[in-house]
RNA sequence: CGGGGUGUGGCUCAGCUUGGCUAGAGCGCUUGAUUUGGGAUCAAGAGGCCGCAGGUUCAAAUCCUGUCACCCCGACCA
């Protein structure tokens, strides 16, 4: 990056207006189009090819742990829907319905899936029997509708997709185990592939899913300082089993009821990845995320030789497993630089008849923008090792950032002080009453984001109402 | 849902107050030429029934009514 610090005029600086300079990323950085419906947006390739990536990675880690994929119907009818209270209490505000097939209205309305523990439910009761038919280890990948009020790209969208995972088990024991298993996932795959550094823990009653018995979180900073819950895992015990009658034979002989789990993460973890490491020259992408690991961009491209030189770069690139492309469009070198550095490709290589008469060329990295001169000889396994130096540093700087930006509070007023003054999370001690939610919520706008598995003392007692402490909780604005 | 605002080529907008020639500009796009180490230059082109539906009028982008959509600010959410 050079010492302006915002070569591209288009995109909105972020000290200026964070919210700006994220849809202003977003649209320019190529990832959306904006479609005529609120909240219903255009992934567009580049978008989309980020996506695939996060898919194929995250897959992976499912299927090592043993998932399978299914795909589960986008239509639920409401009777199927109403069978869990507070599952429908929670979702209802937010469902769409289908009403009518054709012109013909229909008997009963329809609602698209704003979650599918429900057709989940229904299907595992009359596919399991036996407690040899257990654990099911079922995920689908799909979209999802919520009919959110203000929507924003990637952040909240009336459709979003996503992976969900619905298990069901014999014991409470497994079930709580793989609840916890899939959370690691979640945590692991933030940090080595998207490299975004997570808090693990536990939803307080007030933030967890509707229905669930207990809610697990990862939860993200932003450059800004907000957090973003970057996935979900939600232990759910029998509940669901009771109200759709999913019961096996065990061991025992004695029909029981299963125990049951789920687990989600969004296109969401997009938005998370562009806030966590965006600047302002646009998007930054971990390597292992990025389509495009290395952009090749020829100087005086039509002097004799150039692009062959560049190509031949390429196809050892390609060799060593690097995805790359050369960028060889008629725009000035100034532009290509640019667009490389909106849409967040890690590494650029500068190409020109001086580099390759001296058998070299520059790297630039993104992340940094630090310029390094190599050899043509060799060229794979450089690159190759400077993408994983990118890949590790960019976790490292972000985590730094986010040490930075955590603080504790213990009394009140401190509290609300550092809330207002101090954008991050703030470790604070809490009561376990709700009641001191409610009152945090409404004095600062901050909520309870989780209750950290690594607990820490900062007083005796509660932050809010100075009473008995049970907690350490962390505590921010979130989007 | 409450308050405020905006709808005119792909994008950003001017024109509307005070109705009147063939509706404009910049960017982008197409073709050609010259260029190329941080968003190049010139030339020639293409592209719009002015959100939609009514109404007033000799005449509507402009005035009136209705309607739809989007944006910003406040209550819910991955």
């Amino acid at each position: 990056m050079a010492d302006n610090g915002k070569l591209v005029k288009e995109i909105t600086s972020m000290e200026d207006d964070f919210a700006q300079w994220y849809t202003d990323v977003c649209v320019k950085a190529d990832l959306i189009a904006y479609s005529h419906i609120k909240g219903f947006m255009v992934i567009k390739p580049y978008g989309y090819a980020i996506w695939e990536n996060i898919q194929k990675l995250l897959d992976a880690r499912f299927k090592a742990t043993g998932v399978q994929n299914v795909y589960m119907p986008l239509l639920i009818p409401e009777s199927l829907l109403a069978k869990e209270g507070e599952l429908v209490q929670g979702f209802a505000p937010e469902v769409a319905w289908v009403t009518s097939g054709g012109t013909e209205p229909l008997t009963e309305r329809l609602c698209v899936r704003p979650t599918s523990e429900t057709v989940f439910s229904d299907f595992y009761k009359d596919d399991v029997h036996s407690y040899r038919d257990l654990p099911r280890l079922y995920n689908q990948w799909c979209s999802v509708v919520r009919w959110e009020k203000e929507t924003r790209p990637f952040l909240r969208s009336r459709e979003f997709l996503w992976q969900e995972g619905h298990t069901i088990h014999a014991t409470k024991e497994e079930a709580e185990a793989r609840t916890q298993q899939m959370l690691n996932v979640y945590a692991d795959f933030l940090a080595d592939e998207m490299a975004i550094p997570v808090i693990k823990g536990r939803k307080t009653e007030k933030e967890k899913f509707a229905g669930a018995e207990a809610t697990y979180t990862v939860e993200a900073m932003m450059h800004d300082g907000r957090a973003l819950q970057s996935g979900t895992s939600h232990f759910f015990g029998q509940k669901f089993a009771e109200a759709y009658g999913i019961q096996f034979t065990d061991r025992d002989n004695k029909l029981k009821y299963v125990w049951q789990t789920s687990w989600g993460m969004t296109t969401r973890v997009i938005g998370a990845m562009i806030m966590v490491h965006g600047d302002n020259s646009g998007l930054v992408l971990p390597p292992h995320i990025a389509p495009v690991q290395v952009d090749i961009i020829p100087i005086q491209q039509r002097k004799e030789g150039v692009l062959e030189a560049c190509r031949k770069a390429q196809s050892e690139l390609i060799d060593a497993g690097c995805r790359v492309k050369v960028d060889d469009t008629d725009k000035s070198p100034g532009w290509k630089f640019s667009e490389q550095e909106m849409r967040g490709i890690p590494l650029r290589i500068e190409m020109g008849p001086r580099d390759i008469a001296a058998n070299q060329a520059v790297l630039v990295r993104r992340d940094n923008g630090q310029k390094i001169t190599a050899s043509l000889d060799g060229l794979g396994e450089a690159v190759l090792a400077l993408l994983e130096t990118i890949q590790r540093e960019m976790l490292e700087r972000a985590a730094k950032h986010r040490d930075s930006h955590t603080w504790t509070a213990s009394g009140y007023d401190e509290f609300k002080d550092t809330i207002a003054s101090k954008p991050g999370f703030v470790k604070a001690m809490w009561c376990g009453d709700q009641a001191c939610e409610d009152k945090i919520k409404e004095d600062t706008g901050a909520t309870s984001r989780c209750i950290p598995f690594k607990q820490e003392k900062i007083s005796g007692v509660c932050a809010c109402c100075g009473k008995p402490a049970k907690y350490m909780v962390y505590w921010d604005k979130a989007y």
